[in-house]
Parts: structure tokens; sequence; C-alpha cells
DNA sequence: CGGTTCATTGAGCCACATCAAGAAGTGTGG
DNA sequence: CCACACTTCTTGATGTGGCTCAATGAACCG
């Protein structure tokens, strides 16, 4: 279930410049590097769990992962995506609040939790940049709120697919934006998205059908998505329309 | 609609402990005083408005707030409840991502924009301390995206009273714990409460009945909330219960 | 005391949930 | 390459919680 792997190299990485590291200078980034080890999980396994001590911290390198909870009747609901580069774990406090399962097969790069606390009181260029990316979660959290509590199921999925497909932009190896239209990779199963959405599997399916039939997206195998006119997506979502196309 | 209005003496101030000085030391403090101001809002004031300028932060040292969105067609979603010792305002952007607007009347103690940013670069106790509130709320709001997400109108109820009550209960002057039972005043009509919940006006009247007809809430006159079994609220909003009583 | 805002209640409807059945993928062993 | 099991996805029929529309009641305030 869970493996060390080898290190790669800083200068290296794919997240790099978009991790908690994405300020440090070389001498801090000598530091993380003799700290940090790489470990790689199957689908489906849990880097964390509600409730459960957490001795240590992590970036995503590679893969995806939910952050959720669960409430005793099994309802399920997903808080967050956690895409490459985004960070698990919370400075100040040894528990996560919520579960955080492996979509696909994931790779962290790992810091135990006392150095690694150590190393954010001694590090500003660290200590900002974790600042940063906690507002940046915080206003999306608070987006998403929106969406959970005012959108229809139709307004949910669109909104949702434009926002992955921004974000997946931002990243390396994204949809790419080619002919007038994006084709972006779903790594969520119909039940996962239906959980991030609050709405139930069949609502979920029958959506995608619906946004389908109305030519706003296609579907192809592997849960890809095309996006013919990302601008249409994203007036479904109930976008005034002033960000432009894709950012 | 804003006053400026004497200023009180940190050391007399009652978020003191709470807000984004609460880590501060004497000398630290001492700074602070000389750049702080104080402002008062009448209800209904906006304090922000989203995509709008800010060139200041502020705390709220008495009342309360609404962070919140509304979409074109009027449909609207709060994110936030805003009590005194909370922060308004982002570090490292100017421009407010959602319209806060007062309950009632308000106190802010205000910072302006770039001297309140250096002095966080530089004060590592204020850096600190915003880092750990700004953690906090990122929690909270996704705690509120499993309310918003998954829970029927009833349980909304009940998890915002529990929430309420617990946050008052931190802070100075909440809810009287007395005889068995809480007494709870609501800062929000039902119009802002069914906004914050994701549901109509109509639906959270009903529910307030329903929860009042099951003997789990007293309605009284003033918007006042009286909770005889706190346990047993817990229980509607679908706790676990191994919280003990109000915290 | 009359205007205004806020809260409650009722009747009917609709978007989404639930229940149920297949269809389409995906993986494994022969 | 196929047969089989299993998971994921789609689609249909029906139920229902919360929304909409409408009216009345209660509280507040000049």
């Amino acid at each position: 279930m869970v493996r060390l792997s080898p290190v790669k190299a800083c200068n290296d990485c794919p997240i790099r410049y978009r991790a908690v590291c994405a300020e440090c200078d070389p001498d801090e980034l000598a530091v993380l590097e003799q700290m940090k080890t790489y470990q790689t999980f199957e689908t489906g396994a849990h880097l964390a769990a509600a409730g459960e001590d957490l001795d240590h911290f992590s970036s995503i390198v590679t893969g995806c992962a939910t952050m959720s909870r669960t409430l005793e009747d099994g309802r399920r609901q997903t808080v967050g995506l956690l895409l490459p580069s985004d960070f698990i774990g919370r400075p100040g406090r040894g528990q996560s609040a919520f579960d955080v399962q492996a979509l696909g097969p994931v790779t962290l790069c790992r810091f135990e939790r006392h150095s690694f606390e150590r190393l954010v009181r001694e590090t500003p260029h660290i200590a900002s940049r974790l600042m940063t990316m906690s507002l940046d979660e915080l206003d999306a959290a608070r987006d998403w709120a929106v969406v959970l509590g005012r959108m229809t199921a139709r307004e949910k999925l669109a909104a949702f697919l434009v926002s992955l497909t921004r974000r997946f932009a931002q990243g390396a190896g994204g949809p790419r934006p080619g002919g007038g239209g994006v084709t972006l990779q779903l790594p969520l199963t119909r039940e996962e998205l239906a959980d991030h959405l609050g709405l139930t599997i069949e609502t979920t399916s029958r959506q995608m059908t619906a946004l389908r039939k109305d030519g706003l997206i296609d579907l192809r195998p592997a849960r890809e998505v095309f996006i013919p006119d990302f601008g249409a997506l994203c007036a479904e979502a109930g976008e005034d329309g002033d960000g432009g196309p894709i950012v």
C-alpha cells in the first residue's frame, strides 16, 4: 500500500515553483532536500484519516486526492480536491480534521512534523508561502460553499468542470487548449464527483448526459471530457464572464 | 454610516487575547496601539464589497458581520459569520473576494494595509497568530461545506445553533449556561439565516418552529433562543456526541 | 396608531433523491 | 483472444424535501 521511493532532486521537481518550497532560494532548498522523503500510494489508499494523529506533512508531487468527511449514516462530503503541489497537514495541529484518500497512484514529498515546523519558524520564505497557500485554499473553500449552497445540479457540474480545467491549466500537463477546445482528464469517478458536489451519483450522471446533449461537453472513454467552448461552459456555471478563456 | 470613534487602550480591549494581537508582548502591542484607529458602522453597512479595493485590515471589536456572495440573479450565500476578534481582509491581496456587511452596530479596530503588512513581516507573533486564525477559518469553512452539501434543513438549523453557541461560549458575554440550559442571542434575521444555511426563509422558519415543537429550543422575543438541552440539539445536528457540553 | 420590516403558516409544485434495472467498461485467468 | 466477474455508468419510474407563491400575523418604530 505504501512504499518509499527514490527521491528526486528539487530542481527537477514538477512542483518546484508551486508547492510550499516555491519561494525558497537554493540554500533553503538544500535544507529541504535533506529532510524530504518520497512515498507512493496506490489508488484508494488513505493518506490521512479524520481524527488520526499525523506526525508528518506532505506535498502531492503526482496524482490526486480528496479531502472528505463521512457522517455516521454514510453520507459523505468532499471538502477539497488535492492536486499536485497541494499541501497535506496543518502546522500547529497534530491531527487531520478530514479523511484524505488517493484517487489514483499518488507520490508524496514528505517531511517529519517536528523538523518541518522548526523550519517554518526559521524560514520566512516557507512561512509566507504556506500562508499564501492557506489563504488561497480558504478562498477556494468559500467559493465552493456558494456552489454547494446555492447552485442547481447542472450549475454545480459546470462549475466543477470549469474550476478543474483552470486548476489543471495552472499546473503542467493539464488540459490541452488546442483547436478551440479543451480536453480534461477527470480524476474522479461519478460517485466521487457526486460526493464533491453534494449530489447523488444518479443526478450527477444525468446532468453530465444533459450537458453532453446540449453540446457543452463531449464524454469520451477513460473519463475524458472534451469542452468545445469553454466560455459557454462558464456561462452555465453562472459566471459573469469577466475572466477570459481558461484563466 | 461610518464614524471614527475614540480608541480604547489595548489592555482594556475585549478581544485582547483572541484577535491578531493575541500573542503580542507589551512592546509589540505598543506599536499596534500607535497604528490603530476605531471605526463604527451602523446596521447593514458594507464593511467591504466583493471585488472592491481594500486599503486596510480590521478586527471586529464588537458586533457581528457576514461574509457573503450574491449571484447575478439575486441568490445569496453567506460563507462566514464574523464575530468579535475575527479579522477582515487578506494580507497579500488588495481586494476582498466577498461582501462583508454589518449585522448590527459594529466597531472595528482598523490598520492601514501597508504599515500592517510591514508589521506582519517583522513581527513573528502577529504572523503566527494570523496563520493560526486562517487555518481555523479554513477548517470552519470546510466543516460548513459538509453542512451545506449533505445535511437536511433540520440538521442545518441544529448545526448552526450548536456552532454559534460554541463560538459565543469561547468569547465573553456569550450564552449563559445557567440552570441546565443555554440562552443564545441570534444576530441574524431569518433571511440572513437562510442565506447562511443555503435554504429559503420559509424553510428556515418552518424548521425553527419544528425544533420548538419538539422541545429542542424555545423561541423568545428579540431573536433570543433558549436551548434546554444542548446535548439533544447536538444529536439533531448529527454529532457523534464526543464533544462534551458546549465545548 | 399606521407604516414597515420581520416571521409564520398554508397549498401546490418541482428538482433532486430513491429504488431498480441494465449497459458499458475494466481487469483477470484460462 | 475470449469468458467471466466486478466495478462503473446510464437510464427509467416513482417519491419527497424543500422551493415557490400567497396570505396573514407579530414586532418594531416614528
